[in-house]
RNA sequence: GGGAGCUUAGCUCAGCUGGUUCAGAGCAUCUGCCUUACAAGCAGAGGGUCACUGGUUCGAACCCAGUAGUUCCCA
């Protein structure tokens, strides 16, 4: 069989992944093994896949692939939210390109528009990540919308309800003017901006005198209701009591003292529009001004304002600014930089607008995530990241959960028109609950609210509904077989950027509806940028497509790209470099295997016993034995501590440097007359089964070049896949005396390699080892560094090699005669300089040693280990003199 | 304005309880190799005032304080 010099990933892409799927791998249902579940962060259903989304889900990936192969019952849930504001954007936007508005359309018409667009566009992202190689089991992809996920979304809003968790009142609340709807204040994104600062002269009541007032908002004049000072600024006390006229409206309003006005800001007066400002909201609560109510929800002046009336919010800043001027009331303006609210779905300006809205009241319910994060019970990886959690949650606002939109849940509460509200499921149930309230009820009078549900009141249930969505009602005591077998899951990962969005209170929703943490880890990814450290986004246009990068590297090259430079909760400075660097390891990989697979096994001529088991295959078959143990041990204690780039580095260099660099090299069949002498069946069968172990250990990273490999391998039956193979396990007691050995025989050979590359003799050349020792103390580890090393001899001496290359490793002396090249002059001068090093090191030594405190102090290992530094440096020191004085 | 984190080689990062031969990887760099699995490769090498200043300690990249730069969160 012809296998190519460079390994194709489409091929083996196209091939595997139906494969797995016809098979089942990625099913899950309960039985009696351990789970080990995750749920998908479920992507927003408008998505595409872009770089952050590739490390999220690589990483659940390689996760579910590793949990899968060590015999747990491996459960990936997939699925999609539904995304209110951005899906809603979304339809309205293509209904306007079609001539439809979406005011013309009762709430059901618009409904199918929005339902047709999700049949049609949604969740094209859940196909981009099979490209991947995700092994989710696709039967139970959900969406937050479906109608039995919906049904517990309802539920949990008439279960607050009716514990009173949930209340309806005026606020003031971010207002997105685009898309008509209350933002929560998390999706608020705060911008530094340039604006003006412009002083408006007041007119004090019954006098000439003016005092003067600094806003950066003008537009909003005709809001004021007063004007506020600090009660501690001299310049003003002479106004207590006093009134001012409002300008352009000519509208009375009094001066009130408040110590919420810095002084030191502007004039340190403080114009109080409560309708339009948060904080001036509050001084109004306290205050009990009026509030005036100048905008229209679409951010236009409004008929209340009394002038400019239509007139768009930005367009009247500028014209009230002309007219000010006009006026003679304008002192002058400053330019400042402040920070302006924009809407993470439209990119609208925030407006504070006072709206009666819906909230869920945080504190009670929030305390047990709380406890539960600081005592240890959900873990949080990288730990950092419980600080800001605690912060949060001790200081936690209500939530609100009010959206005037269509696409979502419809808030299950209904109003009898008179003052009375239930919620229930459906208005026959609500009417029945409305009469006992009200036993004049007109039924035609019954009303359900209009707004929807904000999406994360849905996406808080996911890892409790994707399993059992009637548990809400049904109580967790009658759960289902799958919630009871799946949750709490496993591992969460998922952005920091949506740690109080959507970790916290799915924390929240599975300690109040089951008592239990939904999930045991939450690992926290960090955020893709470029090298410039810019955050990756399409409208910069400093994002690769992650589906070219596929093609161009292999799924398999972007998934070890991606994590080779993502430290947990850190940041990672994504380069496409890293991609050619997991393509290369693809290809490390994929030569190994056709090295491996080109050995000829001459099977009678061992019955003939004519090939024996060279010793150096022998020693490096133990050898491999043991660093597999001992790296897989390593590999395995990263995994268990979430540290994904190491895990995955360990496996790096255990497959490139150990095996491929060292075992390999050391096994490879002489080369004679341009033709490779075969290879004894027991070192070719050791060697295969160290494959397929390293297959394994590299199959959660790169699933599909293992899998084509392991089928190469032999023929195999239908099941026998890598993808459910077992996960190999750790020989108990390996050898650590051998490893270390070995470690000496490699720092021997690369020195004479070294020895080669400075002397440049060519690798061909075969020299002479020559170790300076009283006794004849060979070891089968002496036929390896013979071969690895190119020898023609490894001797033994009791005297010291006049006129050949010496160099001292450990505390043994060597020698290489060289017929050539030997200068005596370069070499005195490499000797003294590595004799100046170790005096150097033995003076430091021996200074710690003369410290009468260390020497009382320091542990008796540390003491020893010093004074074994000093006996070894010693003996380095002599040997390297006596060397010196040979060559004098 | 308040809070949290970060700063270790050219780049990206490890460094876990303060203590093994004067701080480790990977990539990049340099030198030599078209050696027969792989030039997407092989062999070898160089590269560091652990941000700065002070303190604690026999001993500090690690603990403490301050300074600077930087990132994020909250207002």
């Amino acid at each position: 069989m012809e296998i190519g010099k460079t390994y194709n990933p489409s091929e083996a892409e196209a091939k595997w992944y139906p494969f797995w799927i016809k098979n089942n791998f990625f099913k899950s249902t309960p039985d009696h093994r351990q789970p080990y579940t995750i749920v998908m962060p479920p992507p927003n259903v408008t998505g595409v896949l872009h770089m952050g989304h590739m490390l999220n889900y690589t990483i659940q990936d390689v996760l579910i692939r590793r949990a899968r192969m060590l015999g747990f019952n491996a459960c990936w849930v997939p699925g999609t939210d539904h995304a209110s504001i951005a899906t809603e954007t979304k339809v309205v936007a293509l209904l306007k390109e079609k001539g439809i508005n979406k005011t013309d359309l009762s709430r059901e018409e618009f409904l199918k528009h929005a339902w047709g667009w999700k049949e049609k566009y949604g969740g094209i992202i859940l196909e981009q990540l099979k490209k991947l190689g995700a092994s989710c089991d696709w039967d139970r992809t959900r969406f937050t919308m479906d109608e039995d996920l919906s049904e517990a979304v309802i539920d949990t809003f008439i279960d607050l309800y009716n514990k009173g968790h949930i209340y309806r009142g005026v606020r003031m609340v971010n207002w997105d003017p685009q898309s008509l709807t209350a933002v929560s204040d998390e999706e608020v994104i705060y911008k530094e901006a340039q604006s003006k600062l412009v002083y408006v002269k007041y007119q004090i009541e019954g006098s000439d005198e003016f005092m003067t007032v600094a806003t950066t908002r003008p537009e909003t004049i005709m809001g004021d209701t007063a004007i506020c000072i600090n009660p501690t600024d001299e310049r003003y006390s002479h106004l207590k009591g006093k009134q001012v006229i409002v300008p352009i409206v000519n509208r009375l309003v009094p001066i009130i003292f408040d110590e919420y006005v810095d002084k030191e800001f502007g004039t340190g007066t403080l114009k109080v529009t409560p309708a339009h400002d948060i904080n001036d909201f509050n001084l109004g609560q306290k205050h009990k001004l009026q509030s005036i109510d100048v905008l229209t929800p679409e951010g236009k002046i409004s008929e209340a304002a009394g002038a400019y009336i239509g007139l768009d919010r930005f367009a009247c800043r500028k014209q009230i600014i002309k007219d000010l001027e006009e006026l003679g009331l304008v002192s002058k303006i400053e330019d400042i930089k402040n920070k302006v609210g924009y809407s993470e779905r439209t990119n609208a300006v925030i407006e504070p607008r006072l709206s009666m809205q819906w909230f869920l009241k945080m504190e009670d319910i929030s305390k047990p995530a709380l406890e539960n994060v600081l005592n240890g019970e959900i873990k949080l990886i990288p730990e950092k990241f419980i600080n800001t959690y605690k912060h949060w949650m001790e200081n936690v606002h209500d939530w609100c959960i009010s959206r005037q939109l269509s696409w979502g849940q419809r808030i299950p509460a209904w109003y009898d028109g008179q003052g009375n509200t239930v919620a229930a499921k459906t208005k026959e149930e609500a009417i029945v609950l409305l009469k006992s309230k009200n036993s004049e009820l007109n039924t035609e009078n019954v009303k359900q609210d209009e707004d929807v549900l904000d999406t994360w009141f849905s996406s808080w249930l996911w890892p409790i509904t994707v399993f059992d969505p009637a548990v809400i009602r049904n109580g967790k005591a009658n759960a289902n077989e799958d919630l009871n077998y799946y949750y709490p899951t496993n591992d969460l990962v998922t952005a920091p950027e949506i740690l109080f969005f959507w970790v916290a209170r799915m924390a929240i929703a599975g300690y109040e509806w089951m008592q239990e943490k939904p999930f045991r880890n939450v690992y926290l990814t960090g955020i893709v940028r470029d090298k410039l450290g810019r955050k990756m986004s399409k409208s910069l246009g400093n994002s690769p497509e992650p589906l070219d990068l596929i093609l161009k590297y292999g799924a398999d090259g972007v998934r070890v790209g991606m994590l080779l430079c993502s430290p947990a909760g850190n940041d990672l400075m994504f380069d496409e470099s890293y991609c050619e660097q997991g393509r290369n390891f693809a290809n490390k990989i994929w030569n190994a295997f056709r090295l491996i697979k080109g050995f000829e096994v001459d099977l009678l001529k061992l019955n003939d016993n004519e090939i024996q088991q060279p010793n150096s295959s022998k020693t490096a078959i133990t050898w491999f034995e043991n660093k597999l143990s001992e790296q897989l041990e390593i590999i395995n204690v990263h995994y268990n501590k979430h540290r994904m780039s190491d895990a995955l580095m360990a496996t790096y260099k255990l497959v490139w440097d150990d095996f491929c660099a060292w075992y390999l090299e050391a096994i490879k069949p002489d080369f004679v007359d341009g033709k490779s002498l075969p290879i004894d069946k027991t070192t070719f069968d050791a060697t295969i089964n160290f494959l397929e172990s390293l297959l394994k250990i590299i199959h959660p990273w790169m699933p599909f070049i293992t899998e084509e490999i392991w089928h190469l391998i032999k023929n195999r039956e239908e099941k026998d896949c890598i993808i459910i193979a077992e996960w190999p396990t750790i020989k108990n007691n390996f050898d650590k005396k051998q490893l270390a050995e070995f470690e000496i025989s490699k720092e021997l050979i690369t020195m004479v390699r070294n020895v080669r590359a400075q002397k440049l003799l060519s690798p061909k050349e075969k020299l002479d080892l020559i170790e300076k020792t009283s006794d004849n103390n060979s070891s089968n580890l002496n036929s390896t560094i013979i071969k690895l090393a190119n020898l023609n001899s490894y001797s033994y001496s009791k005297n010291k090699i006049d006129g050949a290359y010496g160099f001292v490793i450990k505390n043994s002396e060597f020698y290489i005669p060289l017929t050539h090249n030997l200068n005596a002059d370069d070499e005195l001068k490499r000797l003294n300089k590595e004799l100046d090093y170790y005096k150097g090191f033995l003076k430091s030594v021996l200074i710690k040693l003369s410290n009468e405190k260390f020497v009382s102090n320091a542990k008796s290992e540390v003491i020893s280990a010093e004074r074994k530094k000093e006996s070894d440096t010693l003996n380095k020191i002599n040997s390297i003199e006596e060397q010196i004085n040979s060559l004098k």
